[in-house]
DNA sequence: CGCTGTTACTTAACCGGTTCGGCAAGCAGG
DNA sequence: CCTGCTTGCCGAACCGGTTAAGTAACAGCG
């Protein structure tokens, strides 16, 4: 089956190549009477633009492109990417763009990647996520010209274009939440400090702490799963011992729960925990976690909505996409008057090696 | 910066468009000594092809295309989908080819999507996942001649090449494994029947169990967390109820512990559970999960790796990747010698209605 | 020496679109 | 009636590669 061209459409509507094309991409140059014939030939023909012609001619390639650089191991267990892209698709679908997705595992590869996609005329804009403090990104894109929409705080954006959500506010949410169940001593187990976000997230962990007279304990992981656990285990360890965690994601909140649980500690008697994410995750527990909400997908839909106008000429503005919302489930609730020490014989904690 | 162009590269090297052009696909017309120049003044100039050219002028894209036909909440539930893409990834990136991936919401979109690529030659060839019972998909790729790998088991391929893994197998290490801990009545929580996978691993479910002669419960799903509960609840309402629980994927296999646990069951000394697939998930809960694990980046790259060779030549043969591996943690354990009704108090269970 | 065959290149067509310059027809204004 | 402007369309160049056809130089060989 022969491919479908405009060539062939030029033919049969009796009109040269050239009119087609004005024809088919609503430009002036034909009369509205040839504009509707050589439209039913293409519908006859069940013509298809061609993508590569198009881009070569165009220099469009309709494309945008996205970096992840984490593992694939860390993609796997972290719901929020695979959400985020299909908000981002969702809303490229409807305007027949593409998206190159890219996982490498750099941010150096990253960077190569960017560099690539320049000079082939790859991509027409790029989606920036995980945006670390002085991103050397930043620079890159601005020195390649390739337009992009930064997922972060405007702060980390340093004037390119972002789409972010209120950190502060969504700390003040949640630290006001356990505060007013009667918490005193409130840990965050935060996400690796390079992360722009997670500095930020930080900083507003203390200044809201700071407001409403909270002692605070920060620990740094890498986001997995295991350094969640672990960290948890720490802060139950420490004496005193905070009686309300709030984790930088869900999959740490939920091994924070089971290292809890592990230990004999009952949720949320003799502790308080508050997931970031929202994923399922945070409802197939036991007790169910409280967490800060998002709209992963739609920030995706939004993220792409801002690269779409930027590329029609809207000028390269920062945008609030929402605030995270505190969804209360059973794992918060006030600390117990005394506060009990995790003295309750554990029920699947690894014996102690020095047991005789 | 003017884009480099092999023009640019013919005019330093003082030779032709069309030499520059063998030169550096390695093909013969010409010298060794020219064919060095012109690499070495390509290198100079950091040349890079143009993708939209090679395309239109090669009639080869150089990407796969790969669509997901889930919705976009799905997605960020399944921690398979995104380890796949990873391991697809991580074999294109050496080949500099791209993935073009496409989330949609129905298997007709997905049949567009096909059609779509076909028609404005968008990729050299598909994956396709999630393979059905009498797959529309297969006699639509096979009109349109898009080269494709199935990532499913061959009776589903109709003759289309394939990866796939011995779920025969794998079922019967999972069976063998309750069955040796002294289990007798097993259910399995299957996925949606639609899927020819699940179809298969149900018949191999009920193969196994009569040759073990075990009492064997099959209920379906959407694969979804929600209905994972909902089937945990029910088959432990059941009289007798099963002693071991064999999930069909990881995710509702954690639903359905901690449906368990808020029951007031013990695991595992009043149930013991397997899940299917083997993210962090199943190492995060309390007790942690027994799964039949499986490298799912190792999967991606397989079939990329298939893909590749298929469109080298190499016939459309079905190829084993591997078998699920049995990986035992504390979920499973021997049942109970008279097995406990549920009547421990539950901790979290939902008030039944009529307490005065 | 002339014929043939190979090598190393050049030329030009081509992929399927976009876009610019030009031309003819139609119309208004002087 | 002539000029000038607009409208509608054509033809051709162009984007940056690939590739078939053509050609010149040279080697082998009878």
């Amino acid at each position: 089956m022969p491919r479908v061209t405009i060539k062939e459409i030029a033919r049969r509507a009796g009109v040269s190549k050239g009119a087609v094309s004005y024809a088919l991409n609503n430009q002036p140059g034909v009369s509205a009477a040839t504009r509707a014939r050589v439209l039913r030939v293409a519908e006859e023909l069940e013509w298809v633009p061609n993508r590569a012609a198009r881009q070569l001619s165009a220099a469009r390639s309709e494309t945008f492109g996205l970096v992840l650089a984490r593992t694939a191991q860390t993609l796997t267990e972290e719901p929020f990417y695979l959400g985020f892209v299909g908000g981002v698709e969702s809303v490229l679908a409807d305007r027949s763009y593409a998206l190159a997705l890219q996982v490498v595992s750099s941010l150096d590869e990253e960077l190569a990647t960017y560099r690539k996609w320049a000079a082939e005329r790859r991509v027409d804009g790029v989606i920036v996520v995980d945006l670390r403090m002085a991103d050397p990104r930043i620079a890159l894109l601005r020195k390649l010209g390739l337009p992009a929409v930064l997922v972060g705080d405007p702060q980390l954006a340093d004037g390119l274009p972002c789409v972010w959500t209120d950190a502060a506010a969504a700390m003040n949410a949640a630290l006001g939440h356990v505060a007013a169940l009667g918490h005193r001593r409130v840990a965050r187990v935060a996400g690796p400090p390079e992360y722009g976000d997670v500095w930020i997230r930080d900083r507003a962990f203390f200044n809201a702490g700071r407001s409403l007279g909270l002692d605070l304990t920060l620990v740094h992981t890498d986001y997995s799963a295991d350094q969640g656990a672990a960290a948890t285990r720490d802060l139950l360890a420490a004496d005193p011992r905070p009686t309300a965690v709030i984790y930088d994601n869900d999959l740490m909140a939920v091994a924070g729960l089971s290292v809890a649980q592990g230990l004999g500690a009952v949720v949320p008697d003799d502790l308080t925990l508050v997931a970031w994410d929202d994923s399922t995750l945070c409802r197939i527990t036991h007790p169910r976690l409280t967490a800060m909400s998002h709209n992963i997908i739609g920030y995706g839909a939004e993220v792409t909505h801002r690269l779409l106008s930027l590329l029609d000429g809207a000028p390269p503005e920062s945008h609030l996409y929402s605030t995270r919302l505190l969804v209360v489930r059973e794992s918060s609730g006030p600390p117990a008057v005394r506060p009990t020490r995790c003295d309750r014989p554990p029920r699947y904690a690894p014996r102690p090696h020095h047991t005789p």
